[in-house]
DNA sequence: GAGTGGTCTAGACCACTTT
DNA sequence: AAGTGGTCTAGACCACTCC
């Protein structure tokens, strides 16, 4: 190990693997590994980065679990692609009685620009004095039972108001055109009557009984650069979670 | 590796790590290990069971992830315990708006032995023609906010109902009277309007805007053996949830 | 100091996928 | 056949905890 821990700043004795995974997580963060393309097989990671196959590997194990690549045997390890399937299933948790998906369709939607309020300035990396407010409505099976309003700092997503109309998931399009990976949410789950604005969008009774969920999402880096709350009608319909 | 193939039945090639996993269950399932005993080192578990150190290491790596066993650098492994804290709080995920705990009080409990219905028996380990049903209105800060209905198989659970009034967690009771750990449970959660039963329960009003969280719970084994509807009101409380 | 888990290495062989 | 990830070994040293 002596020949490893010379070739290398090893900073307060840190394992060498979180060195690989950070080196790894930084190259695909600047967008130098995108998403899709394959990785250095484990011993030539490891060569490069003067670590043993042992320890690549383990990063490399450590990046899939988080769900930063996705790794086949006998092919390669490869960049997670946020594919609109994926991450609408990962992160959009809204399933049939029987478990089965349905894929939401976008309804209406609007983007503006707006000062952000106190506590969204508190939460959103880099403290923004300025938010963009997406809001959109969408249906399943024809019927409108989801609302939503994304809030994200204007810094990290220059020019978005002129991308709409914005994709199905927006997590797609952070990735594409702005390099965030969304890899991890917060969620905080309520039981509401609908209030009379989101009830309007949905064309609901007022005083429906509605999910409220507030979600804080994060990047690869840890950054939270989207606040979300949506709102949900669950008729049949149930919010799918596992507890392990 | 050509010694350890010998030693031991390797059923078509499944990892041998594997082998040390399902060895290791069985011994705590079958209370052989009891939650809280130490287990040996890592060492000692690979040369009684004729594999190396990393795979026994490798093992252990896994069961602790799933929660079953917690491992202390320089202490040792052991059979984790339910403990009422680490079980209501991983199980039980309503949080205050700052995201603390509060500690839920029980206030009202019935058990009953019915017929089972039929999709619980088409659900619950071992098709039970009979099931114990467990309910329980808990508190918190002394307001009526948790209604939940929790069903059982008889033939698992033995003299159940004399053991009422029963503990605040039922995991534990699972655990320690029944040898039966929960480790993960699948919940769908909706939002629905309080049911006159639960509503009276509660003492809330007819129709107020309640959480309902259907949960499906699974031991060691991976059997189902909890069936459980929960109602939530969730004024300014929450259902944290993590999304990786 | 003794014992534990945590990290790391170097090398081997296996299983899978693609060419 | 070549290249990849998956498993396994044996041995080393480090960091932590407890006596």
């Amino acid at each position: 190990m002596s020949a490893a821990s010379g070739t290398r700043e090893r900073i307060l004795s840190a394992p060498l693997y979180k060195y690989v995974i950070e080196t790894l997580i930084d190259r695909i963060a600047s967008g130098e590994l995108a998403p899709g393309i394959m990785l250095p097989s484990e011993a030539d990671l490891g060569a490069e980065l003067g670590v043993s196959q042992g320890t690549a590997r383990k990063a490399l194990i450590d990046l899939e679990r988080r769900g930063i690549v996705r790794r086949r045997q006998g092919v390669g390890t490869f960049v997670a692609a946020r594919t609109p399937e994926s991450a609408l299933f990962h992160f959009f948790r809204l399933r049939n009685p029987d478990g089965s998906h349905s894929v939401p369709e976008l309804e209406e939607e609007s983007v503006r620009r707006r000062k952000s309020s106190k506590c969204e300035r508190e939460t959103l990396f880099g403290r923004p004095d300025h938010v963009f407010e997406i809001e959109r409505v969408r249906s399943i099976d024809g019927r409108r039972l989801v609302h939503e309003i994304s809030v994200v700092p204007t810094p990290l997503f220059p020019g978005l108001p002129e991308r709409s109309p914005l994709p199905n998931t927006l997590y797609v399009l952070y990735q594409h055109a702005y390099s965030i990976a969304i890899v991890q949410a917060n969620e905080n789950i309520r039981a509401v009557s609908g209030t009379p604005r989101v009830c309007e969008r949905l064309g609901a009774a007022a005083g429906l009984p509605m999910l409220r969920v507030d979600r804080m999402a994060r990047d690869l880096s840890g950054r939270t650069v989207e606040q979300r709350t949506s709102h949900f009608v669950t008729g049949n319909h149930c919010y799918a979670v596992e507890l392990t």
